[in-house]
DNA sequence: GCCAGGAATGAGAAGCTTTCGCATAGGTTA
DNA sequence: TAACCTATGCGAAAGCTTCTCATTCCTGGC
């Protein structure tokens, strides 16, 4: 039930939040949403929701662990929520496919690298950006 | 000589781009700067350039691979001279200071990634986001 | 179940970074 | 040096995100 992870959040329980949660939980498919691509979405289901809303509404997601925002390429942002491990992304240049992983080897080195400059690590960010396998075979 | 290199670059040599890059090659302090900071820098050596311009000659740079454009959090970009090797951010959110690193076991992870995914690589982008010690002495 | 009070929303305007269009100024090559 | 083509500067415009403010909607208490 969404209306208790938004009352966890310290959140109200309104007809927006709770749509927009509901929508980031049942998309499977693509779990990397930007803020028009949620209002979008909204907008075909009926809701009349608008995109100012849309973005305050993420920007409390954030705020509260619900998602993770991410800054790509190209000067816009995605939205993703937050469930299950952590991971990093590798993003297609030519189709904007996402796909994730996870790399313990990584994650270790990044804190040690962190800790050796002196930084309290608080996020990091690690985008491989490529060409995918369908889209190498086209071009 | 900065001329060499725009000629090399397939690019005229005009005065604005010819101050650009003369800024960016004695900028040792911050080798991170904005458009905006370009810009600014520019005003007060009394240069009278554009903004437009600063932004069409950084693109135009990034494009021979004089320099390097990152995407830093704030939706914001930045332009780092392409000098020395690759290297890797790690940025304080507090006061902004960036140090660079570079580790060579992070970059053969994440080649193995991008091809076990499928991926040709093009480039990546590995940021660490944190506290200073310097900030941390503060708060 | 209903009401009051404060918080959330919607619509449009505004802010910010970045890009575009066009007339003018500036390199370049012969 | 002259002519051609490109680069520049300025303002306008685009795209994403945030703000403003009147209106609407939750929530907790009766």
């Amino acid at each position: 039930m969404e209306s208790q992870d938004l009352r966890k959040a310290g959140l109200k329980v309104t007809l927006p939040r709770v749509k927009i949660l509901e929508l980031l939980e049942s998309n499977k498919t693509n779990r990397h949403m930007s803020a028009e691509d949620v209002y979008k979405a909204l907008l075909e289901e009926g809701e009349d929701i608008g995109l100012a809303t849309v973005y305050r509404v993420l920007t409390q997601f954030e705020a509260a662990g619900l998602v993770t925002r991410h800054h790509f390429e190209g000067g816009h942002s995605v939205f993703e929520l937050n469930q299950g491990t952590h991971h990093d992304h590798i993003v297609c240049v030519k189709c904007g496919r996402v796909d994730e992983f996870i790399d313990e080897t990584i994650e270790q080195r990044q804190r040690a690298i962190a800790e050796k400059a002196g930084y309290e690590i608080t996020d990091h960010s690690l985008y491989i950006y490529g060409i995918c396998a369908k889209c190498r075979k086209i071009s």
